[in-house]
DNA sequence: TTCGTGACCTAGC
DNA sequence: AGCTAGGCCACGA
């Protein structure tokens, strides 16, 4: 059996567009949920690759453990940030996210 | 086709 | 809590 990039990165987009404003999930969760387990690195490779003109919520997308899986200096990782705390995220002194409070499952 | 790479994950200490 | 090591898997050279 071989893995379909279209048909994957098709589901891919609407489970990503179906994440609600305030909430996040990680790479594996959200892999999981477009029926590909397994992948995560797959998802942080599309999110790479994303046009910018897509209105997709790739910020809602974090690590398993709570955080953004940038660099704490990047210009990303303050972008990231900015839109999440935009929507009612909060993020810890460590820059964690509460996933029990924010994630979506 | 083989090899290195990465916006990952989990288990162990 | 923080770090390491091994596993994972599609992609591009």
């Amino acid at each position: 059996m071989s893995f379909d990039a279209e048909q994957a990165k098709q589901r891919f987009y609407v489970c990503l567009a179906n994440i609600p404003a305030g909430k996040v999930i990680s790479y594996g969760q959200l892999a999981e949920l477009a029926g590909l387990k397994g992948r995560a690195r797959w998802v942080g490779q599309m999110l790479m690759r994303l046009p910018e003109g897509s209105r997709l919520p790739w910020h809602r997308v974090i690590n398993s453990q709570g955080k953004l899986s940038f660099p704490i200096d990047s210009t990303q990782y303050q972008v990231q940030r900015d839109l999440l705390e935009a929507e009612g995220v909060e993020f810890s002194l460590k820059g964690k996210i509460d996933l029990k409070k924010f994630g979506f499952v």
